[in-house]
DNA sequence: CATTCAGCATGACGATCGTCATATGGTCAA
DNA sequence: TTGACCATATGACGATCGTCATGCTGAATG
């Protein structure tokens, strides 16, 4: 095996990458760490060499996840017009695919409630969310603190609904109806999909 | 032992009770049925005369529990006038008392994601949904279905966002934000905790 | 008072959980 | 070429998982 110096930091992202989908799909406690490391392509036992606990691999995971989401809402409010940035990051929300994709989607959808009960990962959850709340602030045309959260609340809300619809219609509905009130009233747009391999979230 | 009429009703509804509470506050695959049992002050054995499976009891208990927040949204929304309805509806629900108290916390934010991933439960779940819309749309001064959704997403997001958060402050914005977003922009009311022993949501 | 039987307890099954000790074997330095 | 090193594999630990077979017990029925 080689011992390229940056080897061993590839397997861990792997093994970090097996486990981010692993546990939005199927849920935290519900995949176990031989899952995870036959997912990355390895056996179970080199795993305590990449992290001291299945607990540590699941704080750092979320708030990774989380935080590449928020670098990339940050980078697109700040590159164009207000305008075309919020209808970007909102459209890729609340868009089918994401509601579909439940493996890839944002963090805070697919595993809010189950972060939420481990306290150890949520300051760096939260900080996440700052910054999502701030990159929303910059598109919104009524830019102030309050406006962005709701709309963030919004598109997580609806996000979260739409998994639990039992019909693609009642999910369309959720996603338009939330779409509607987050975006300013006189762009009713379909929501350009984004082309991007990256997560919605 | 008695073997009264409802006796056995009556222990298969404490296990129940029971298990909402322990799904909601560690997670539906981090309770097993011995704890779930021994909570309800029985032994594990027993599990089986009451549910087939653990599965069957999860999907009953995220029903049952949700049909009755949506009978109860229902119920303030038929009652009284819409603006002190929404008003209780949507405060009792966007306080901090509900994202505190995850043990009764409305399903959809304590396990809206877990329920996600088992098809079998979701069409009661979104049946409910659809219950809580439309008592959400008799309240509303716009009373048509998009803006129904919208707030129950609103709703949603924002106590999954603040069980999320690190600080009461942050927390406390994102209720408030949620709650100027939701509620008519002339009622700026304090949100009057309702004093019901059920859950908020 | 005797009998029956439903409701629950007891105990066990194989499987899987998180974690760790140790073996292996490929790769780099000398 | 040889030796050391380290990432990974192998295998095992006790604990707990969901599920089921069986035994006990006390209330209801005659």
């Amino acid at each position: 095996m080689r011992k390229a110096n940056d080897q061993k930091a590839e397997t861990r992202q792997r093994i970090a990458d097996a486990a981010g989908r692993l546990f939005r799909q199927h849920g935290i406690d519900a995949v176990g760490v031989d899952a995870i490391m036959h997912a990355a392509g390895l056996t179970h036992g080199g795993f305590y060499g990449h992290f001291p606990s299945k607990e540590a691999l699941v704080a750092e995971v979320a708030a990774a996840s989380l935080a590449r989401a928020a670098a990339r809402w940050q980078r697109i409010a700040r590159a164009g017009a207000p305008g075309p940035a919020l209808r970007q990051i909102v459209g890729s929300y609340l868009d089918p695919a994401h509601v579909a994709e439940m493996e890839r989607g944002c963090v805070l959808t697919t595993l809010g409630p189950e972060v939420a009960r481990r306290p150890e990962a949520r300051p760096a959850i939260a900080a996440s969310v700052r910054v999502m709340a701030d990159a929303l602030g910059r598109c919104l045309p009524a830019g102030d603190e309050a406006c962005a959260l709701s709309a963030l609340s919004t598109m997580v809300g609806a996000v979260v609904l739409a998994r639990l619809a039992d019909s693609p219609e009642l999910a369309a509905a959720i996603l338009a109806a939330a779409q509607g009130a987050v975006l300013p009233h006189d762009s009713i747009s379909p929501a350009p999909p984004e082309r991007s391999a990256r997560s919605a979230g």
